[in-house]
DNA sequence: GTAGGATTAAAACGTCCGTTTCAATCGAAC
DNA sequence: GTTCGATTGAAACGGACGTTTTAATCCTAC
């Protein structure tokens, strides 16, 4: 699949598996360029230095999930008004979880150097991956503000952090055969955890549930 | 505070500052030793390696937070039977977060570090990290059995990946200011998750709510 | 006070790193 | 078929790394 893609892919290949399994600090050039059958020279030339590999090696994928994500979030606004909450949360959770299917793991790699960049504190690397990935949670905390009227918008952006980590977390572990159970599994458990954590007066669909039971 | 220090917690200070804001490969000895006013030959003299440093950081804080986790989920026990499922979840939640109490954000730091342990794929580390954390997951898993009864182990097991996951990268993002709000949000947050996917059968405490809203 | 183990200090070891350089080779356009 | 920019190849650069070694210093026990 890669002996006959570009230097630039291989490369590109290479350096996702190798920042996932070792670590970018870990990972020399020589290791990547070896992995990719590519002269050691070709990384510098082709994207300037390491830290530029990283960030492309970021942009490739976030730029497909993104997509993926907004795509679908595209279509479940256009088919219920409001919006039905769980459709919001697969929008988001079940691309992220579909990277998987690749024959080698791509989306577990990908999570894996997404963990370490959380865990970072390079500024750079932050201010990059907020450029990429901002615009994509405001869209997903709107919808769901739709979905669930009545959550304060600091507490909706919190909840929505734990997804994120949940998902991270989970995608990141190493046995993930069936991610569509375990996927399925997080959208109703954030569902949940959303629907019960709107502020007091709450008026979406699960208020006849909360005024009954206490 | 650390002047007083010994040359070995003074290291280890200093390490766990370093491995949370850079990394382990991307922190050097001679950083660290600089950084505890200790000569760079201390580092294998106390601890033999690099290596077995880390493992030193990970051991230092990770049984304190087990031995206050496990203290505090004791009590709770106790307190009622069944368990207060809230209460079991503030017993794992609360004492992570108090570690951000410290006047350095120690609790942040070594979050960092579990981040990146968690996403590395060091088989040695990973089987350091599960030795000393296995038994508290285990404890606390059966202890919200109790709580919830009907809920599929397997199911139990991912979801409270969800809350660590939750908890980690939340923990781990750059402000913590109310840290303590944060941890109620979170154990609402996990509680009405679980609450909301036991099996179809609840016999939880949710129950009244669930067979009356449909 | 002095012996002897524990600790610290300073220097050196060999290795690997990211990057640069410069020549060799390729491939499309004329 | 030659030209010329794009790409690759091979080698070298200076520097930083983890670790080891050897000597100096400290500290406790007698």
């Amino acid at each position: 699949m890669s002996a006959n893609a570009s230097t630039n892919d291989r490369i590109l290949d290479a350096a996702e598996r190798l920042f996932a399994e070792e670590g970018f600090h870990a990972t020399s050039l020589r290791q990547i360029t070896q992995a990719a059958d590519a002269n050691l020279a070709a990384v510098n030339y082709h994207f300037g230095s390491k830290q530029a590999l990283l960030l492309a090696v970021f942009r490739r994928r976030l730029d497909a999930l993104n997509q993926a994500r907004l795509e679908r979030l595209d279509h479940v606004l256009d088919a219920a008004d409001p919006p039905v909450l769980e459709d919001i949360l697969k929008a988001f959770v079940f691309p992220a979880m579909a990277l998987t299917h690749g024959r080698h793991h791509e989306g577990q790699r990908f999570m894996r150097i997404l963990m370490r960049a959380f865990a970072d504190q390079d500024e750079q690397l932050h201010r990059a991956l907020s450029a990429e990935y901002a615009h994509v949670m405001r869209r997903f905390a709107d919808a769901i503000a739709t979905a669930l009227p009545g959550t304060e918008p600091v507490h909706l952006r919190r909840q929505l952090d734990f997804l994120v980590g949940a998902l991270t977390h989970t995608m990141a572990e190493s046995e993930l055969e069936d991610a569509e159970s375990i996927a399925s599994d997080l959208v109703r458990f954030t569902a949940a955890g959303l629907r019960g954590t709107v502020q007091p007066i709450a008026r979406s669909g699960a208020r006849r549930a909360m005024e009954i039971a206490r």
